[in-house]
DNA sequence: TTGAAAATTTTACTATATAACGCTATAAAA
DNA sequence: TTTTATAGCGTTATATAGTAAAATTTTCAA
């Protein structure tokens, strides 16, 4: 199961990089994973419910922002909601391909910020953090 | 003045197109040209109080969604807030530079989604109507 | 001058997100 | 093992962002 390895990875992070991973983190990180769409902050408290005792909305935004700090999750902006990061890489930057029909929310994995873009970036003498893209139109199988 | 051509160019475009330039759309869109950084709905709201009669909310949401379906301001998904767009063309994709430290957003133009991020959109068998990178960082100014 | 369309006003509400404060659990140092 | 520092949590309250719906007004053309 998705979700599991998902968890169990995070722990395993945690472990080597002595963070604590509470009940929350965990239950907020497998909701989320289970998750076939992104997934807004209130419905996750919705399903926190289930497992935890009597959570607020501090309790998930808290565990959110642990999680994408650490990068096991991203928030897409254009949605307020949020995602499993699938694979494991630190990234600058991270791109979204976003279904407005279906809402799946599938990730692109650009290596580095395209060239025109860094371009336009240096060009304006800006210094980069970090960079995110959201596409919006119609997955493979809603187009 | 910055704001009176920004205002005055939406006034003809309207004109030309037969559509109506209210009040409140005319307030608000000075607003927006007039702030140097992106400017949030209720920030909007509070300044168009000095010159509306008591506005609400849905006056200023509506106004907003007014400007930017005609392209006049976009929003910057990230920070929840407004920017005025300095040129003319109608883009399905757009780019900012967002400063974080002086706030100040600079809207690249890059004329086609680039090359890399296209790929893998076609990749995915993803049909995109609408695209919008927002890079954080820090500007010429603040670095 | 009247009627259809567009836009507005108003009220109320829903959704998203954070501040503040005191308490508890954990880890690390003494 | 006790102390101390810190990270995290629970709780309350509230701030910020955004929208639904219905009544009303404005506009403009027939």
């Amino acid at each position: 199961m998705k979700a599991d390895a998902f968890v169990k990875n995070i722990e395993v992070y945690c472990g080597n990089e002595n963070i604590r991973f509470t009940d929350a983190r965990r239950e907020v990180a497998k909701i989320i994973a289970q998750s076939d769409k992104a997934i807004g902050a209130y419905d996750i408290l919705d399903q926190l419910k289930d497992v935890l005792d009597n959570p607020k909305p501090p309790t998930v935004y808290r565990a959110v922002e642990f999680l994408v700090e650490h990068h096991f999750i991203h928030k897409i902006e254009s949605l307020n909601a949020f995602v499993s990061c699938c694979t494991d890489h630190r990234h600058a930057g991270s791109q979204f391909l976003v279904c407005d029909k279906c809402g799946r929310v599938e990730e692109a994995h650009l290596c580095s910020m395209p060239e025109s873009l860094s371009k336009a970036v240096s060009k304006a003498q800006f210094s980069a953090d970090s960079w995110n893209v959201e596409v919006h139109g119609l997955c493979g199988s809603c187009a």
